[in-house]
DNA sequence: CATGAATGAGCCTTCATTCAT
DNA sequence: TATGAATGAAGGCTCATTCAT
């Protein structure tokens, strides 16, 4: 029994080393530029020993998206216990979204690549429905607090479905990553903060939604404060004098 | 002369056609899952036709990018003709918007493609310029607006710089145009009309970034009409009526 | 007539044109490293206008070719109207070798080419032929003299066949020029003139082969001041001071 | 432990085996007319392995040069070993060039492709390095005799340099066999046995050097005996009876 | 006759995947 | 179970040659 403990546990460590190193690649030369040959020889085991954990070139990369993404989920449950007010919920998870993207960076890039190649063809099927759960999973955790604002009187309900509310944070909160990645764009717009301007963008949606407190009528300075000490103690993330409020 | 006329003619013209097909191939199947003989064999010409037209395939990619990014830059400025308040305005710029995405749907699969990739070392310098150049002129376009909307005292100067600002509504019409494209994220949000949810989610933040008037002081639907009427009359796009008002 | 004349002129002119590009990127490119195109585009005709002289590229390559053997023949030729002992004559041809390589330096490079490839199979028959003919004018013109030297008893005629010794020579000079377009060749044996070596090597030989009068007996500066004076008036190549004498 | 071993023997012995018929199509049809597959199934092996052992064709191709002109070096190196009169040891390498020459006929042809094409730019420096190498040990292990025949005194030492004259022998005899391959001159000079002819120019040129004792001085037949007995014992080739002497 | 646009066979090389050991 | 040698399909690109104008 501990003897195939044991071998269950390397197993997954394994597995944990392999998407780790391919996270890694991925992110930094793309989907074309490296093969599974390199990867094999930079976690030091064969080619042949990927293939025991993954079908594929592509089950492996979706593997890796789907890691992160349900990372991004953990975050987003842990900041959903945040309480106070409405928007300052919706704030913490914003927060967790810029805690991911830190240690995350360049996410989006492999998220992109999901929606254009044919992955989802080559990829299991079981690992299909493991993506978009964990996607579902951060939607749906949005969509709980929009409604809970709409409850409590805080969002005007009368305006917008809860659905088009979450679209239209999530819309904004993705935009701002993917353009910040355009170094042209942060060129142009003088970026030098990309986090902090997603944050900022953030706000304004929500503020242009009418989610009260709106951003003149409260000090999130001290809402960020707490949200630190209570949910994200750790929080790698150093958040800049936010000038906006 | 008539004759050299001619083939400088025919030679746009096949350079068109095969233009248009390749942006069909990679709205379709993105860049891997389509090969240049099958591009030939699509436009009937012969591979080596090809590459006398354009160096690489990712040249030629390119160049599909470039040009449906200029067609976005003419309907810009063509919008930007546009008189009226500032926040009418730039209304236009978000109306022009959706006309080309209604002409160019999915056009932002190629853009994101355009992302990842090692496009830019195999593509021409020529074409690398030109491709930037019309990003830069979409940007410019929004940013002069904004730059007026400030002025006008219609846009609060003293929180955000103009900049900051125009990549707030870039950040939102983009990310809300790749997440339309998801096909989860339509069933999820119950999105039936991408395009108008493109364009709720700018108005959103246009309020939020405290331009005036705020939708719920001013009828965008006169505006609507009228922008139509002066600046896009043959627009293709028929505009769901607006419940936000 | 005139204007038949005046084509035809006009139509090996641009043979000669042709050519004379085609020797120069045969020597300085081999056969692989350019094109047609880039042919036509040095003569400044078209693409297809080189077809209408030469069948193909291998064609046209052998026509190179025999151009230059014809030169060589014409040279050696002339070499041979050269008045005094049979080894004074043989050294005039030895002196057309020199006068050849001169203005053609490299040409056995193109000569090896067509030793490797398949120039034979693709190109005219009656080139092929040309080519040849060439060949063995040279030969030809080499061995009358030494069936001379023979015949005058300054050549021995039992120990080897006049076409052996006319072999030796061929072989000697033939080795010397290939081994002096070696670069490391020359660095190593500290060749500075590589013709002039050629000549020594040929003059080894010819002692070598008992060919009166030896090296140590004559004067061959004067020979050669005579040579020059007689047959080779305009010669290009300059001599320098032989000291092996 | 047997098991890599064995491995490493068959690996060896397939690139052999590829080297094998990789030089017999480089002979019979020079470096463009066969491709990598051709050799692939010639050797009965994928594609792919191929590349498993070489960089590229012209990698491969200079692999085969390079092989052989080891064999060519090693043979050379075991000729040094021959005691007697420097004249002799000479003769020695004569002999080692014509043992060589035997095993692998048309040789010349592969080297002289080395000298036209880019191969240099396209194999890997090691291997270029090597080559290099192994023409280098043969001219050393010439030049040595012939500083030893100058210090000895059977060659004069005042008239050329002693690389001047491994240079003139080194032209003789690849001169002699180059022009050997050529079906017409074998043909028009009546050459039955190459490879006497090879060596029959060798002593010429050392005849013509001056190297004494001259082949009119001394039984090289005696000496060729010797050599055979002492050096090469299990000489394939059968030489015919010298008539020069 | 001259042109040069069009052709398409041909080739090297890569790399995901398999499977015998 | 882990390996890594072997595979071979696939694809981008070149370029000699043709032929309609």
């Amino acid at each position: 029994m501990s003897v195939s403990e044991r071998k269950v546990q390397e197993r997954a460590a394994r597995e944990e080393l392999i998407l780790g190193h391919a996270r890694g690649f991925l992110l930094r030369r793309g989907f074309q530029d490296w093969n599974m040959e390199q990867l094999a020889g930079a976690v030091n085991y064969a080619k042949g020993t990927l293939y025991l954990h993954f079908e594929s070139k592509e089950d492996l990369c979706l593997a890796v998206a789907t890691r992160a993404l349900r990372e991004r989920a953990d975050l987003f449950e842990r900041a959903s216990r945040f309480t106070g007010r409405t928007r300052e919920r919706i704030r913490a998870i914003g927060f967790a979204c810029c805690e991911f993207a830190c240690s995350h960076p360049d996410y989006f890039k492999v998220e992109l690549m999901l929606k254009s190649a044919s992955f989802w063809e080559k990829a299991t099927e079981t690992r299909r429905q493991a993506h978009q759960m964990e996607g579902a999973r951060c939607f749906r955790l949005v969509h709980e607090i929009v409604k809970e604002g709409m409850r409590a009187g805080d969002l005007p309900h009368d305006r917008m479905t809860s659905e088009s509310v979450t679209f239209a944070l999530v819309a904004v909160t993705v935009g701002s990553h993917i353009m910040s990645l355009e170094p042209a764009m942060k060129l142009v717009a003088g970026i030098d903060d990309p986090i902090r301007t997603v944050r900022q963008n953030q706000d304004l949606m929500c503020d242009g939604l009418g989610w009260r407190p709106l951003l003149a009528d409260w000090d999130y300075s001290a809402t960020d404060a707490r949200l630190r000490r209570e949910i994200f103690p750790t929080a790698t993330w150093c958040e800049p004098v936010t000038t906006a409020g």
